[in-house]
RNA sequence: GCUCGAUUGGUGUAGUCCGGCCCAUCAUCUCGCCCUUUCGAGGCGAGGACCCGGGUUCGAAUCCCGGAUCGAGCACCA
């Protein structure tokens, strides 16, 4: 059988070799140098290390198909979730560093009311949509009941006119609201006659921006500025939580009215990680005002600002999001994970470095040798062009560190140990003596320091949800800067903040 | 309740459209070994999964029917 299809159909047999894909899925419809995508935050808080999965993911289909995207700012709600002020940059910043250039164009919802004002005329004049005056508690009735309100019926010359009363602020919030006419007798409860502009008060809550404050009343709602926006800007393929489907499908209905194609649209889960609980943007904000974290890049805050701070490599981040890839499956991934990617680019060009904590202070005698002058070993053991680490030993009343926790280390191997690239001593209470420089038997091997090589130092790290300060001794070196990754032997990742702090990255 | 959607090892994925080469991929994880003067990195090996029940078929992770479980929407939030 075999034979006969090599000699007369071999491409059936060729067909047969499935290609194994990994990473992001191919979008449907994208065709090159055309696709246009956006990811559309709030601006109430900087980015959360979920929101990084928006960021990575679109820039990465950006780059793939040579498109481009949009940052959006979706800052419609000036009651419930006010923007921060400050945010917009700080997001932009983000998103900078994340993906190591700008979004290729930045649209704030805000700047843009007018506009949506527009869209809503020109449909509440084709009779697409109507003004309604009901409660939200009396529309709910109709909305369950599959059943027409009377609002409904209105001419667009009548709601043209309610319209104008709406933007002239004689309504109240609460009182009239725009809504898209759909069908209410819908098998989806939510797409019957959704609400797509309503009433704040700006007066007493005012838009945090101040070109914008007071300037409107009628707001539009996420489904209906989203929507015309990504018409507006050529918006090809939307990738949005799956909490948005009935989003994709009320706007399908906004599209149908226009007469617009509506974008390719895929959707992804939610994401937890396992070792952040529970974090809302507004929630963190709270907290941050109130004083129970220092800022947005607290290191116990599931925040981009917390772990870049921390020193994680955006090319890690990146990497971790493309492999968890877009699925509709909500997902609990480890941080072990993310710490593997990030080894995975830091480790071959971070410098090692000795950091003692809790320092005991021993003094070295000659013993069955005398105490060689100098250390020393190479900044990373597998690359010699990193350099050297060189310590000049004095003779004399030479005073090493050791952890603590080493003495006990120590203590239960006969006071024998290795000190790591020196020498093997043996311990007799605050004094040491040398028993040889070679390796001369298998001894554990620890890190130390000599107190002419080092300083004082504090590494911040989060232990049970508490920031600790731990104070030890780190070696000096030349071949670390300020802001960059560490590797403090047999202790982890670090990142050197300032002069002689540290703040832990992981292990 | 109504309406959507998802279900592959501990975790995340590939494969599902167009059934066989899938006794199921890759990564993470765990364990073992090697290497290494770090409890790091690297190398090698092992462990572990197709939600359940029927059906179609020579053959089902893949198709059909039923069920279960989980999640989301039904906001004048985003």
């Amino acid at each position: 059988m075999k034979s006969i299809l090599e000699k007369n159909a071999p491409e059936l047999l060729e067909k047969k070799v499935k290609e194994k894909r990994t990473g992001l899925p191919d979008l449907k419809n994208a065709e090159n140098g055309k696709v246009v995508l956006r990811f559309a935050p709030n601006p109430n808080g900087p980015l959360s290390f979920g929101h990084s999965r928006g960021v990575v993911i679109n820039s990465e289909y950006a780059k793939r198909y040579e498109g481009k995207w949009i940052l959006r700012f979706d800052d419609t709600d000036t009651v419930r979730k006010p923007p921060l002020p400050e945010a917009y940059q700080l997001i932009q910043d983000e998103v900078q560093w994340l993906t190591g250039k700008p979004a290729d164009k930045v649209v704030i919802a805000s700047n843009r009311i007018e506009t949506y004002y527009e869209f809503a005329s020109k449909l509440i004049k084709k009779g697409g949509a109507y003004v309604c005056t009901l409660s939200a508690d009396a529309f709910r009735e109709f909305r369950q009941n599959k059943t027409n309100s009377p609002d409904r019926s209105r001419s667009p010359e009548e709601n043209l006119k309610l319209w104008e009363k709406m933007l002239n602020g004689d309504f109240s919030p609460g009182e009239a609201v725009v809504r898209i006419k759909t069908d209410m007798t819908l098998p989806n409860p939510a797409l019957r006659d959704w609400p797509a502009l309503r009433i704040q008060d700006t007066e007493n809550n005012p838009h945090p921006r101040n070109e914008i404050k007071s300037k409107y009343k009628v707001w539009p709602l996420l489904d209906f500025q989203s929507a015309i926006e990504d018409h507006l800007q050529g918006v090809t393929h939307i990738i949005r939580g799956k909490d948005l489907m009935d989003s994709t499908r009320k706007q399908t209905l906004l599209y149908n009215h226009f007469e617009w194609t509506y974008p390719e649209t895929v959707y992804w889960g939610r994401v937890k990680i396992h070792e952040f609980g529970g974090f809302s943007t507004s929630g963190m904000r709270n907290d941050i005002e109130e004083g129970k974290y220092r800022g947005w890049d607290d290191s116990r805050l599931p925040t981009l600002a917390s772990m870049r701070r921390r020193g994680f490599s955006a090319e890690g981040l990146r990497n971790f999001w493309i492999e968890l890839a877009l699925t509709q499956k909500d997902i609990s991934a480890s941080m072990a994970t993310i710490y593997s990617h990030n080894v995975k680019i830091i480790d071959e060009s971070t410098p090692r470095l000795f950091f003692v904590r809790e320092p005991i202070e021993i003094n070295l005698e000659n013993g069955n040798e005398e105490i060689p002058r100098v250390f020393n070993t190479q900044v990373h053991p597998e690359d010699i062009k990193l350099g050297l680490r060189k310590w000049e030993i004095s003779k004399e009343n030479t005073t090493i560190y050791l952890e603590k926790k080493d003495l006990e280390l120590a203590k239960n191997n006969n006071y024998k140990i290795r000190l790591k690239d020196f020498a093997d001593i043996e311990i007799n209470g605050n004094k040491a003596k040398i028993n040889s420089i070679n390796p001369s038997e298998k001894l554990p091997i620890i890190h130390w320091l000599d107190s002419n090589n080092c300083t004082k130092a504090t590494l911040e790290t989060t232990i049970e949800d508490e920031l600790e300060l731990i104070h030890g001794m780190l070696e000096k070196s030349n071949h670390v800067k300020v802001q960059s990754i560490v590797q403090l032997e047999r202790i982890g990742y670090a990142k050197l903040e300032h002069e002689n702090e540290l703040i832990f990255l992981h292990d």
